[in-house]
DNA sequence: CCTTTTCTTTGCTAAAAGCAAAAATAGTGA
DNA sequence: TCACTATTTTTGCTTTTAGCAAAGAAAAGG
């Protein structure tokens, strides 16, 4: 009965840990091609042109404690990639935003990433492309919510 | 006409990234709960009982440098995790493997770790958890091999 | 034998990350 | 008002993760 569940779930567990090797070692590579270290390139990726953030949000979208975020951004300052200003509402809070370099940086970041998964997936099916993009979408809101409930 | 690998290829490039991000939350919390390291964890999920490994098949497996290995395995050793030995037939090589005690834990580490992986899965189909399956298994292998390729 | 190659370890350094305490600010109840 | 509490970020310190380069040890070939 549930045998099939057990299954399913070795096989899951094993593939995902492989992956999740090969990924790190593939944003490794990126982000040290591009000069970054790669908590910069992760903190760089999911900031968007415009918006603004505090050190907390981004701690949380990255899984990462505020102490360790403090320190990802004293980098990317140092750099002239992010501004850091004090929010004014509330002057606890930092506000965390692209400058003009970091924009164009950033930019040029999200494409060649995007490149880079083009040149992997250019020579399988539109209708293989479709299969990874729902297995991964249905795992990431699995592992997500699982994350949010056990943490 | 590429149109349609772009967007795939962005579209997979977040999920990919954001989905990593979760894992590591994931496999961190995991290691922590049974009083080991990330490094050590990782290392004992992929030696199976009973065969015997050089330190660099494992380097190579787990994506790491060798000396980055060594120091892993001191640790296991120094919980009696793992025995290395001397290779007879060439000396150079190192031959590591699993305690009466590694076995154990590894055998409680694979069982725990697929029975999470279980409980986050319980909830969707049959057809669903498929659909996870040969999504993440395409991307694996094309990670896998565009980083031979490239690295 | 001597040189070269291979495998592992050691010493050192850098990067990644968290914890606990401090600093700064906001909010609140007496 | 003012003392106390809560929140947000930063700082100091430590641990973990990781690689590089050189050294050590063994094999392989001339």
């Amino acid at each position: 009965m549930d045998m099939k569940l057990k299954e399913q779930a070795s096989a899951i567990t094993e593939l995902t840990f492989d992956l999740l090797r090969c990924c790190e070692a593939k944003e490794k590579m990126f982000a040290k091609d591009h000069g970054l270290k790669v908590a910069e390139f992760r903190c760089l990726r999911i900031v968007e042109a415009g918006k603004s953030y505090s050190v907390q949000e981004l701690a949380t979208s990255m899984h990462l404690s505020p102490s360790r975020l403090t320190r990802i951004i004293d980098g990317l300052f140092a750099e002239k990639l992010v501004d850091r200003v004090q929010s004014i509402e509330d002057r606890r809070f930092a506000k965390i935003s692209l400058t003009n370099k970091g924009q164009t940086l950033v930019g040029k970041l999200k494409e060649e990433y995007a490149d880079l998964h083009g040149e992997m997936l250019k020579d399988i099916s539109v209708d293989d492309r479709d299969k990874i993009y729902q297995g991964i979408s249905l795992m990431q809101g699995l592992v997500s919510t699982w994350l949010v409930r056990n943490a």
